[in-house]
DNA sequence: ACATTTATGGAATGATCGTTCTATTATTAA
DNA sequence: TTAATAATAGAACGATCATTCCATAAATGT
């Protein structure tokens, strides 16, 4: 069917790098001769494959969804229980926080910096919002569904509230918060949860 | 004493332009020349009042910072209860983060942006971000010595929560989130205070 | 009058930005 | 072989970037 040299890089690969970096620098501070040395590809083939800068970004982003989403259902769901799951992914972002490889989230780095001004990149990343608090919502809803949390909990606002809670950590944690007050915010965070037992 | 011509425009209203345009644009996205022209001042008023533009926007970070903690103190202290303030505060950053002119936090934005490659800026933020917690933590302290909160409330703890929580709040409104979000959100931290309301 | 400081506008710096074009080579399917 | 696709390198695009230099005019204190 399709004629013509196939492509040699691997395009996932490729993406993941970009990803990488746009992570670690930013948007505007990621430029693209950075980006085609980073990836291992020339300048040719990104705009072949990728288009351009911004349709790259988008691109990662969504690779960024990918890697995050799965990481974070590991976390919630191996566990067994879904409060107990709750509680990995609490204390992995709050390892992470006080990591020295900590560079933030692509997601939140990216709204601040970019989502005032492409719509593009607005909408995309509203959709990943979303979906954050969503995952969150149902794993909360799986816990009272086990009965590790009282009915009466609002799901939904508490999702919200816990997700709030980790945007502002990687707000935080960026500021050079030291790993006392990381550990105060997610020990208290944890604790607001635990009012929910049942 | 003094000789020469006398400086004809007014430092601190060319130094709030310059906030504003970094507050509402971010510090890449912001140029030079836009500067000048949102500033009314030529290119060499600026650079021989403010120095070179990583200079300016230190100069305009600690603007705004005169600018914040004044806003906050009257809220935080008019209300005569330091409970009732802290009140105040959060009801003011939900009708902020629900308006049209939300643009996020200058230092939140510039954290995410430019802490991570500017270390002089870094600094700077890191010392305003204590601020911010201090203030907080008093006001919490004055609510337990004026037996509002119980006097085993963690003032230190809970001040980082807040503030971990408004921090979060600026990007998740920046992220596109409704009305309703943002009320669920500054709700259930409500709630989380009233906890230690004695 | 004189020295000093500031303001203004324009030109120029050198660098980097994202992007496109051209030309050449390589590898595939028909 | 031929057509099609992809890879590479290099040049060039026009634009913008932060910054500096220059020349000139205006307003002050001594």
């Amino acid at each position: 069917m399709t004629r013509g040299r196939p492509q040699e890089f691997d395009r996932e690969d490729a993406l993941e790098r970009a990803m990488n970096l746009f992570w670690s620098c930013g948007y505007e501070a990621t430029g693209m001769q950075a980006l085609t040395e980073h990836m291992g590809i020339s300048r040719q083939s990104l705009y072949n494959t990728f288009g351009d800068k911004q349709s790259l970004l988008l691109q990662a982003i969504e690779y960024y969804d990918k890697f995050l989403f799965k990481k974070w259902r590991e976390m919630l769901l191996t566990p067994g229980s879904p409060l107990k799951g709750l509680k990995v992914l609490l204390q992995f972002m709050e390892v992470y926080a006080t990591s020295d490889q900590f560079r933030g989230c692509l997601f939140a780095n990216t709204t601040l910096e970019l989502s005032h001004r492409e719509h593009e990149v607005k909408e995309l990343l509203k959709k990943k919002a979303v979906k954050s608090d969503r995952l969150i919502e149902d794993t909360l809803r799986n816990a009272v569904q086990k009965g590790e949390l009282v009915e009466s909990v609002n799901a939904r606002a508490l999702a919200r509230f816990i997700m709030n809670n980790l945007r502002g950590l990687m707000v935080t944690a960026k500021g050079g918060a030291t790993k006392a007050e990381i550990k105060d915010i997610i020990s208290s965070l944890q604790k607001h949860i635990e009012q929910f037992a049942a």
